[in-house]
RNA sequence: GGAAGGUUGGCAGAGUGGUCUAAUGCGCCGCACUUGAAAUGCGGUUGAGGAGAAAUCCUCUCGGAGGUUCGAAUCCUCCACCUUCCGCCA
């Protein structure tokens, strides 16, 4: 949710940054059109129900009985204009930062760096399923027989790679000052609102709704650690506020029909490490290059080539400022071609969804000064969505005779070198 | 799933229809006293919105949403959450 001062101070600023990320800016219009009526409607229900009060306490009460309906009736309209400039507000996305490239479309992101070397096979470099099939990794035949289709099951060192690469991000984010995490996977609806992550019509597209219970399945753990701090207020001493969360996370994949739908790549369930952290928010830059800087981090580790994309303004999601993708080399891919895949995502989302959640701060005070509480800003970063790891190791350390060899980092983990 | 009890400001806790602009205590902040501290005294201390150039004024906020009433923390309805007991289960 966008400041609502902000918008009517700086209408032509607002409008800008919402053509950019591709929704209609006549919203503002309509926003400011509403607002300004409700303000009108405040004020004199505000000054009528002050005359009431008066009124009542001096028990003139067949006066004060007059202007009860007077209100009754104000207040109706009141609540439509307030609802309908509500449903505009929240449809307004987060403005993006100024270094954040103009674009439409995916197309219009740009490339900031390649890091490691592709390595080159003196042999044709397999799909990671081929050879998972093989060695008995990832069973998908029998994940569609009982779940149907996008789903999978992991066996044998798969399984087991899926540990050791939880505890490899959970060790590298502890460095840097995360709190392990564990969130709860089904949230209320207003908190995945509150995040701003359902449009109405997205509800039943993309989350999974368990409607007996109103509860909704996340699709990140980032749903579910934002509304952990709603309705508070932090000391400044205790920003920022670091998380690292390991959740399954759940996804329709309703707008993506036809599109991945072999093996692991795209599935309605996977699971994921993802940090989360509050910040104050003359420091979400510097949280946010932190992120990076950890994606980066494990990447390196672990030895996959992969680049850094910096987000346009029309391809980052609604409650984002400004978001950076890692893409993994997978040699495989593309009929042994190659190609980068997204395996990393983080967004810093500013005050976005700290305002709608409610998430403050006390500023640390100068004696003089009376500072109010002001709004954190939230960021988000993908530490390992595991399938799409497990692809990117696979792939990566494939060797001619279709065993895969582990990244040296891991190995200490897993207590094997190889798979074979 | 069944039964009972609860939810009040940073915390504890009073308040069962009209100065509740919520007692009292603790905590916190400021000031005074003091060499300094403690103790003591005085004052302040939820949050949000609106009007105004400002001083300031007004409205809302006692778990949430409705309702009754001229008037609701207080009465009624529904919901959420917490505690205890029973049942079931990891």
């Amino acid at each position: 949710m966008l400041d609502i001062n902000f918008i009517r101070q700086n209408s032509e600023e607002v409008k800008k940054g919402v053509a950019a990320k591709n929704v209609n800016p006549q919203l503002v219009d309509d926003f400011l059109v509403l607002d300004n009526e409700w303000r009108e409607l405040v004020k004199e229900t505000d000054d009528l129900r002050a005359e009431q009060k008066k009124l009542s306490e001096e028990r003139k009460i067949n006066e004060a009985k007059e202007l009860k309906n007077k209100i009754q009736n104000l207040e109706e309209r009141l609540k439509q204009v307030e609802t309908e400039r509500q449903k505009i507000l929240y449809q307004l996305p987060n403005l993006p930062l100024e270094d954040v490239p103009v674009g439409k479309n995916e197309s219009e992101d740009i490339v900031l760096r390649e890091v490691g070397e592709k390595l080159s096979f003196d042999f044709e470099p397999k799909d990671y399923l081929e050879l998972a099939e093989k060695l008995d990794l990832i069973d998908i035949k029998r994940a569609s027989k009982v779940s149907g289709s996008r789903f999978g099951y992991l066996k044998n060192q798969a399984a087991l790679l899926e540990f050791a690469l939880i505890k490899l991000a959970l060790d590298t984010a502890a460095k840097h000052g995360f709190t392990p995490i564990i969130p709860p996977v089904m949230i209320k609806e207003e908190m995945m609102k509150g995040m701003g992550y359902i449009q109405s019509s997205m509800l039943d597209e993309e989350v999974y709704f368990l409607r007996d219970d109103d509860l909704v399945l996340v699709g990140t753990s980032e749903q579910s650690l934002g509304p952990m701090h709603s309705d508070e207020i932090f000391e400044e001493k205790d920003l920022p506020k670091r998380y690292v969360a390991f959740s399954t996370c759940f996804r329709r994949e309703a707008g993506s029909y036809g599109k991945d739908t072999k093996g692991i790549l795209r599935v309605h369930q996977f699971d994921k490490i993802e940090m989360f952290i509050f910040s104050l928010p003359e420091n979400s830059l510097k949280e946010h290059l932190l992120m990076l800087k950890i994606e980066e981090e494990l990447m390196r580790e672990l030895g996959i080539p992969y680049r850094v994309v910096q987000l346009c303004t029309g391809d980052i999601a609604q409650p984002s400022a400004s978001t950076y993708d890692i893409e993994a080399w997978l040699p495989g891919q593309n009929n042994g071609k190659g190609q980068y895949r997204e395996t990393h995502s983080t967004s810093n989302c500013t005050d976005f969804q700290a305002r709608r959640l409610n998430i403050r701060y006390k500023p640390l005070k100068p004696k003089t000064q009376n500072l109010k509480p002001n709004y954190v800003h939230t960021l988000n970063g993908t530490a390992f969505a595991i399938g799409r790891m497990l692809i990117a190791i696979i792939e990566n350390y494939q060797q001619k005779d279709g065993s895969v060899l582990m990244p040296k980092v891991l190995q200490k983990y897993l207590g094997f070198k190889k798979i074979e």
